[in-house]
RNA sequence: GGCCCGUUCGUCUAGGGGUUAGGACGUCAGAUUUUCAUUCUGGUAGCAGGGGUUCGAUUCCCCUACGGGCUACCA
């Protein structure tokens, strides 16, 4: 039965690191059938940050990392807080006390600072140890009756392991294969603190066991405490229950030196978070990947090939294709640097994938835009239009006009979202990010206004006006008599005009083609200058998809009233 | 400093005693196009160094270098 946890400590938000490492437990956790805990370690109080819980379980939520046991679940192991489960470490501690494996320490922090600073002078480093603890003032040392005595007084103390001289201690790691240490290299840790709470060590291994944890898969900065883990099962007797252990790679900075970390922040042009982190002390805000426009599942997607990888050639994964394929076998062994530029692409393919509704939904939500050049109104969200059309329908207020100006509902047709999909469709391969897309498609929705100098100067010749007017008379035919606003007899609330008939309501962009290229053709003018000119008009620049499906989209009439604007202002 | 972990193109990585060392991002070039992008095609670039073991090492072992982590009454 496999069962794991991820355990966070509130001290701040959550960073991509201690994400893919919660990723990667769940993977393994829905891998194998198992169960999926989230516990948090908030045994220093005097770094707990406020927010912090709420923060990593919203987190893990919006990555859609589901949490099976937790503070918020509840489930059999309760509480899963590690400072509400207090009362049940002091029991474990004195039972190493008990059976030798531990022993009380009362030099204060200020002596042992001073013993530090001491040793640092001689350029040596102090480690309270198999060696130096026969000379400091613990229950190994003092007498027993002057033992009880300090510990009656009510004075400091702490419990420290006694870690066994001389001892080779074999470790299996799922990732690293087999460690080996001796346990003459390392201190003699503190286990419960003068406060009354454990330290790391001991509530990890405790909580462990009581919550009958099978695989520990946490970060690499954890590997060197392993000893002491190891050496804290057997002191309990738990060795033949002990989990396995996986320590993944950390995640490095994209240049520079060291491991990705919280106080990074956003210095290094890419967040390191995944949703935005409010800082209440300074009243910063750190941004998060939710925020910069990253979908959750290209953000899952990226972090899982951060140090991991099926063997072939495949990158793109659903969660689901995640879990099928996961196994910490395959996690490798070198820190890897994160690459904010593949981070793009990544989200750039997931553009691709989306239907183009789901991004016109995206779109839509986050960007409150005019919805119609010549119409004033907002665009909404489908559902929002489905509930403000039957608030029309039966109200009394409906005119029988479909656009109602800067009235406070406004009433948008199924018309309009065809139409505002169509645009996603002609521009989300150009963006890798939602909150490009406006950036690309704005002339959708609003005439320009000003036109690029360098393509005036370039193309704008003595006879342009007149050849705009041709191509103007040309569409005129096609443009219906009256703008929908203002309805004509036969043409009610909620019909779509004829022209409006076919690909989201207008001509075809084939259909335009046939007709501007045939007079182009027909009157011997210069195609790419023609074409570049229409798309200034129509788009103010030279960018953008192609002239055809831009006039499919504005309609005949938007498209002579561009052209009029144009040839206006420009001359 | 000590202890531990690691090292394949700039980055993420596949591979593994005999391979033209494979893919992806980036980058460069070409194609397509009415523009800008997209897309497609192609190019660029790598086994840290030195010793072994071996008929043969990028692959196995050792050393060095480099990188990383830990070295708190923090997790």
């Amino acid at each position: 039965m496999v069962r794991v946890r991820f355990a966070p400590s509130p001290t701040g938000p959550l960073h991509m690191g201690g994400v893919r490492t919660a990723l990667f437990n769940y993977l393994f956790a829905r891998k194998h059938q198992g169960t999926m805990i989230l516990r948090i370690e908030d045994t220093d109080q005097g770094r707990f940050v406020p927010g912090a819980e709420e923060y990593i379980m919203e987190s893990l939520e919006w990555c859609g990392i589901q949490i099976d046991e937790g503070i918020r679940e509840g489930g059999k192991s309760e509480p899963y807080r590690q400072s509400d489960r207090k009362e049940i470490y002091k029991q474990y501690a004195d039972q190493l006390l008990e059976n030798g494996w531990a022993y009380y320490s009362f030099d204060s922090a200020e002596d042992l600072d001073a013993i530090r600073k001491d040793y640092e002078s001689r350029k040596e480093t102090f480690s309270y140890d198999t060696q130096t603890r026969t000379s400091l003032r613990n229950s190994l040392t003092l007498p027993a009756d002057e033992v009880n005595r300090l510990l009656n007084s009510g004075v400091n103390y702490v419990v420290r392991f006694r870690m066994p001289e001389n001892h080779e201690i074999v470790m299996q790691d799922i990732i690293r294969g087999e460690v080996r240490v001796n346990t003459s290299t390392i201190d003699d840790k503190v286990l419960f603190k003068s406060d009354g709470m454990p330290t790391y060590h001991l509530a990890n291994v405790v909580d462990d066991h009581l919550m009958e944890i099978s695989h520990v898969i946490r970060g690499e900065e954890w590997l060197p405490s392993l000893p002491l883990h190891v050496m804290l099962y057997k002191a309990f007797g738990w060795t033949d229950t002990m989990p396995q252990f996986a320590h993944l790679p950390l995640i490095l900075k994209p240049s520079g030196n060291g491991k990705l970390s919280k106080r990074d922040g956003d210095k290094l042009g890419f967040p390191v978070f995944p949703i935005n982190w409010n800082n209440q002390e300074t009243n910063e805000i750190y941004s998060g990947y939710r925020e910069a426009g990253y979908f959750n599942d290209a953000f899952v997607n990226i972090l899982a090939l951060l140090g991991w990888n099926d063997g072939t050639d495949k990158e793109i994964y659903s969660m689901d294709e995640l879990i099928q394929a996961f196994s910490l076998e395959r996690v490798g062994k070198s820190g890897s640097r994160f690459d904010p530029e593949k981070a793009k692409w990544f989200n750039h393919q997931y553009m691709l994938l989306k239907s183009d509704e789901e991004i016109a939904e995206e779109f839509i939500k986050n960007h409150k835009v005019p919805a119609f050049a010549g119409m004033t109104g907002a665009l909404v969200t489908q559902a929002e239009a489905g509930a403000r059309l039957a608030v029309n329908e039966s109200g009394t207020k409906a005119k029988g006009s479909r656009f109602r100006g800067n009235d406070s509902v406004t009433a948008v047709t199924g018309f309009e979202w065809e139409r505002v999909v169509k645009i996603i469709s002609l521009v989300k391969e150009r963006a890798e990010f939602v909150k490009d897309i406006w950036s690309q498609a704005w002339f959708f929705f609003e005439a320009p206004t000003t036109y690029d100098e360098t393509t005036i100067k370039k193309r704008w010749t003595p006879e342009i006006p007149s050849i705009l007017k041709d191509i103007s008379a040309l569409l005129l035919p096609l443009s219906p008599p009256v703008i929908p606003a203002k309805a004509g007899p036969g043409l009610r609330r909620g019909d779509k005009c004829s022209c409006h008939s076919r690909e989201g309501g207008n001509l075809l962009a084939a259909e335009y083609e046939t007709l501007i290229k045939g007079h182009i053709t027909s009157h011997n003018l210069n195609m790419g200058n023609v074409m570049n000119i229409l798309r200034l008009c129509l788009v103010g620049s030279s960018v953008g998809p192609g002239v055809f499906d831009i006039m499919a989209l504005l309609g005949p009439a938007e498209v002579i009233a561009r052209i009029d604007r144009a040839v206006q202002t420009i001359g």
